[in-house]
DNA sequence: CCTTTTACCTACTATGTCAATAGGTTTTTG
DNA sequence: CAAAAACCTATTGACATAGTAGGTAAAAGG
């Protein structure tokens, strides 16, 4: 299940482009176009910003901008960074330890095929593919 | 991500699959076989019955058996059985109130189609599927 | 019949994640 | 220098996950 992080983040990244020409937005801005608590977002951009997704500018006159063109982005790594390694499931991962039944277990080559299901999905589309 | 419940399911069933021909099969076997304890794997058979995919007969000599070929189970209905429906985002799915933003969210699409890609991969695939 | 083996049932609990909220400090610019 | 913005730390309630614990009922084998 994809959580609201990494919905909003989606949302705000689309917001961030939409508006890539008119200098910083400030999240005053994106929480109210969006209808979500600037609180939260202010959680969400931290994360965008630590994983150089976007950068903030300070004081007045600031917001926040793309660090790079919007057809440049994955929603994949939008997702991914907010919402941790998109894993299916635990045996997979690589906090994971090697499982012993690994070897033998039937079911690792339906998570494996799922995994990459999902990752291919949400890498090979772009932030651009959302914005008609 | 798929949890354990999911995951044990599909493993206890495959154990069924395997076994099917040899009538009843005890728990305590499969969470031998399974190296999962027998304590949580009677939350998942109690599941499993209730859902019809498997039934179970008390006493000695009793155990659980399939109540269909294996051929005719999908590997969806088994982990929706166990998770509830696979919703990938709250958005969609039953529970959820028409979103007031449904019309213009940029982000539905998306999901609507993650949520195929999803339920396409787990309903294309029978338990059969994962017996070599 | 009675003991064993099995399913079946209710309840409890620790841990962690999710979705926020609250209240403050620093930075920048008009 | 004041307003507007980003930035920072902490806390909270609700819920889900991954189990444990301790029993009762049913059926068969001897």
């Amino acid at each position: 299940m994809i959580s609201t992080k990494g919905r909003y983040a989606l949302r705000l990244m689309l917001d961030l482009a939409a508006h890539k020409d008119n200098g910083p937005v400030p999240l005053k801005e994106i929480a109210e176009r969006q209808e979500v608590s600037k609180k939260y977002l202010e959680i969400i951009v931290k994360d965008l910003v630590k994983g150089k997704l976007i950068k903030g500018a300070s004081g007045k006159g600031g917001g926040y901008q793309l660090c790079r063109a919007p057809e440049d982005y994955s929603i994949g790594e939008i997702i991914e960074l907010m919402e941790g390694p998109l894993n299916t499931v635990a045996c997979l991962g690589a906090d994971a330890k090697a499982c012993p039944r690994a070897a033998s277990c039937q079911t690792l080559p339906l998570w494996r095929e799922y995994d990459e299901v999902v990752h291919n999905f949400f890498y090979s589309k772009k932030l651009t593919d959302l914005t008609p």
